[in-house]
DNA sequence: CGTGAATGATAGTAATACTATCTTTTTAGA
DNA sequence: TCTAAAAAGATAGTATTACTATCATTCACG
């Protein structure tokens, strides 16, 4: 098979879509390079055009600021990882596995999906961990959020909240453990990385650590042999 | 009783202590006001110095330069926070109210404490929300960890962690769990307010409902009468 | 009373975050 | 195939940011 998976993104993350054309895909691409190299506060429009080998104005003409295009990128990615939960747990019917896949999709490292050319998922993944919230750790959040900017991150939560109520419909905090798994999924990780006492996991192990970290908590939580 | 609380700080923080000089504690508190009235982002020492009375230089001769405040001031709420646990805890023998007691203090908005006549605790708790994890999601961390920068977080999190432990000593992951606390009682109260979707919790609430939600997911998960 | 540290005042520089304009190339449709 | 509009390239310019440097003034102390 030979599928370009096509990702349809909110019209107000972008002046003009970068998919729809060589320059605009390029500048994705690079864009995650170099953020994923220098980090997103050293990463500058001036930057990224010298390193693709075009000009400042050309980048603007894609995105209003950096800022946005951080959020395109990471709506980017909950988009595809929403995808990637939807596909992997199909056809699966017991929620207990459901949220197994699940846990191990956001915490473990993704490898580049070649069915997205131009995006490096594993890159894309890092990324996230370490800048992801400041899309939303900002002034703007409100008025971003008007514009749905965080719609990927809110529907992929809204789902995984769900399957979390097959598992124990009387849990009566889904959407907030949703949310706490994912935000840890990635925290856990890089406090294992960087800074290590704040977890019970030794640097040298990989991811696995994280996710028998959240599934214990996961399914201590959702357990139905409780007192209340 | 008049007593001053006085803090000892690293000394990496700073260039020249802002405890020992009325300009020092003057930049501290009018950083406070503008980090949480404009942002991070949009805090820069110019403004700082026009806001307060007096020049960018003399701001740079206290702190290197804005990130380094913004971790001066975090490091100082957790070493802040820090004792007020231990106070507020102090004489409690069992760990179940202890951990309560520590849930609420770090969910809970706080009232400025008037033994600190030079910082506003109420207003540095919600720049700690939306602005402190910046202090450790950046390329610098490690660097930054070397000399200590967030031994005052370090801590509390152990401090924590310990107690967790006299709750359950067969729980495998006190410090992941205690960072995963101290986290979410910072990102559920901001997702409460600003992207209330990824919540159980209605805007209008105070944030009892977040207490609530981690007092409820921490003892599930150290209860002793489960399955393994 | 003198001196050294802290502060104030001012200036300057390189980089950042844009906006504007004009030319050239590409490409989509008549 | 021609043409016009859209996209990209090239260049310039501005305000703000993030600093560093210098020199004069004040102020606390021994």
């Amino acid at each position: 098979m030979d599928i370009e998976l096509q990702i349809k993104m909110n019209e107000k993350l972008f002046l003009r879509n970068p998919e729809q054309s060589e320059l605009g895909k390029r500048i994705i691409m690079h864009s995650i390079r170099l953020i994923y190299k220098n980090g997103f506060e050293a990463f500058t429009f001036k930057k990224l055009a010298e390193n693709m080998g075009t000009t400042e104005a050309g980048v603007y003409r894609y995105f209003e600021n950096k800022h946005r295009l951080l959020v395109y990128i990471v709506a980017w990615y909950w988009t595809w990882l929403h995808y990637q939960v939807m596909y992997q747990t199909n056809n699966i019917n017991d929620p207990v596995v459901k949220l197994k896949m699940i846990v191990k999709l956001l915490a473990t490292t993704v490898e580049d999906d070649l069915s997205t050319s131009y995006v490096d998922e594993s890159l894309l993944h890092q990324i996230i961990i370490t800048e992801g919230s400041k899309t939303y750790l900002t002034k703007r959040v409100s008025e971003d959020n008007k514009y749905k900017l965080f719609k990927p991150y809110k529907d992929l939560c809204a789902h995984i909240a769900s399957i979390i109520l097959e598992c124990n419909p009387h849990y009566r905090y889904p959407k907030s453990l949703a949310s706490t798994i994912i935000e840890m999924a990635h925290f856990q990780n890089f406090f294992k990385d960087h800074l290590p006492s704040l977890t019970d996991f030794s640097e040298n192990k990989d991811e696995s650590s994280t996710v028998v970290f959240l599934e214990d908590m996961l399914f201590r939580v959702l357990s139905k042999d409780d007192l209340k």
